[in-house]
DNA sequence: TCCAGGATGTTCT
DNA sequence: GAACATCCTGGAC
């Protein structure tokens, strides 16, 4: 399995969001090895969204969003770490947030980090995800196309049913529905 | 140096 | 399903 390419991200993040589903995350580090499918995601765009960090002006904190698709875009909110991935293209501010992630590889080591050994609350949200795969601060603006430590991976075909609602969460949300998640995939956040 | 914001998680009922 | 604990970051001053 090769890392998921640049033309991949660099498209409306709806259609990233929804075709995120089913691929695989992976992060190697020091401890060792996880890696998770990609069960639900959620799509942010810039100007027109309020609930985006790129609603605003651009400071250092969002620019992340105006880079072109592909870069890990870090967030701590309420004592978690968001992990996004950047999408569309350059100047076009846009990204998808991960919110959860169905266990493959590094469970234990997941476990671990979590300090749970209930596997469905490992990574069924996006704070959850964050932390048991390692995920922080320190990977922010990571470019994910290039082969290294954190990337996402092309999968198998399709074999599951995608289903949509409303983001959740958000003060201000749109009325389109951007949340996707695969139907009946018991990793769901909700 | 201070302070508000914020796309949550956990626990309790 | 609701309450509340919790904390890092950058912008304001």
């Amino acid at each position: 399995m090769k890392p998921l390419p640049r033309s991949f991200y660099q498209r409306d993040p709806a259609v990233v969001a929804k075709d995120l589903l089913g691929k695989v995350l992976v992060h190697r580090c020091a401890d060792g090895l996880t890696s998770g499918r990609i069960v639900e995601t959620e799509a942010y765009f810039g100007k027109g969204d309020p609930a985006s960090r790129a609603s605003k002006r651009r400071t250092k904190l969002n620019e992340l969003m105006w880079w072109r698709g592909g870069h890990a875009f870090v967030y701590m909110v309420h004592n978690s770490w968001m992990f996004n991935v950047t999408a569309d293209r350059e100047e076009v501010p846009g990204a998808v947030l991960l919110r959860a992630l169905e266990p493959l590889e590094g469970i234990e080591l997941m476990k671990f980090r979590r300090g749970f050994e209930d596997e469905k609350l490992l990574t069924s949200g996006p704070g959850r995800l964050s932390k048991a795969m390692g995920i922080t601060y320190d990977h922010h603006k990571i470019d994910m196309t290039k082969p290294g430590h954190l990337t996402i991976l092309a999968a198998g075909p399709a074999d599951f049913k995608t289903s949509r609602s409303n983001r959740i969460g958000v003060s201000k949300d749109l009325k389109r529905k951007l949340r996707f998640y695969i139907e009946g995939n018991r990793f769901v956040s909700r």
